[in-house]
DNA sequence: TACTAATACATGTATATACATCTAAATTAA
DNA sequence: TTAATTTAGATGTATATACATGTATTAGTA
């Protein structure tokens, strides 16, 4: 779908502004297609994106910081979405014994195995969802870090 | 700043997979730089964004469902942004005399002079960070489109 | 006309975002 | 070694997202 027809809007002040629609339009159906595939399972995509990066250590634990650095969305108030993993037994909390003031978070079992099924959802969504060939997909690459070049 | 250094990671599943990231990842950063220059004037990016589409009807009224198919995120609850906007007394809300379900909406003169301020200040924004030629952003357009070419 | 269904939007709930504040622990400086 | 500063993360608040439910009004049907 055109983003005309998506927000109703014909006039752009330029193609920027209007890639810059674009982008957050693209962003916010991605995020819903994903979000809906992941809710059979009970999990937010927030809550999966935790997960993913706490198996890239796994079975080693990482303290929230490190977590946080690594999610899209830096704002993420991870010691919140830890919480909800813990009630539903998908990570365990431990305190650091380097460090006092860290919190070491490590995936259960139950928790790598929920990742694993929704992970294989997860890439399959991607896969059939986002119709990019390879060579397109590396030249939105480009032009997305291109566009991103006075990021701070 | 590429997309590896932004979330610490390395290995993705395939060039679309690093797209749909990376598409999430600008988004945010866009979205974060916007609510930062709007925050100066006390609104936050939904609440610009409802006072824009209906500056494109203004002096009209708008209905609740007419703004909420103009937005964005189409999960947007409009009544509570509305609610806000109301506070602010930037907006006024009516009964329609058509259909006395729906509520009209419709800019104050304190909210279309608001929203002349931020809307300058916001496409200063995406000029000056929006790295982009025409021909890019162009490009940007059309590939993005064909990604969602799957839209429901 | 009365009954049913659909529509518009308000409202409730859980989670998340964005950001400020608080507490404990570690680091640095006096 | 104490005092001041910094750091980690828990917690509080306002707003938003995502979705379910409630209420009034309109439209459609028997």
């Amino acid at each position: 779908m055109k983003l005309e027809q998506a927000i109703q809007s014909t006039k752009f002040k330029n193609e920027a502004h209007k890639a810059g629609l674009n982008i957050l339009y693209t962003a916010w159906w991605l995020k819903t297609s994903f979000s809906q595939a992941l809710k059979e399972y009970g999990l937010t995509h927030e809550q999966y994106n935790v997960l993913r990066i706490l198996k890239g250590k796994h079975p080693e634990q990482m303290c929230v910081r490190d977590i946080a650095c690594r999610m899209i969305e830096k704002s993420s108030n991870v010691p919140r979405i830890v919480d909800r993993l813990e009630i539903k037994k998908l990570v365990k909390r431990s305190v650091s014994s380097f460090d006092k003031r860290e919190t070491m978070i490590q995936l259960t079992a139950a928790g790598l195995l929920l990742l694993e099924v929704t992970t294989k959802k997860a890439d399959e969504l991607f896969d059939s969802q986002l119709c990019v060939t390879d060579e397109e997909a590396k030249l939105l690459n480009e032009l997305l870090e291109k566009l991103r070049q006075k990021e701070a």
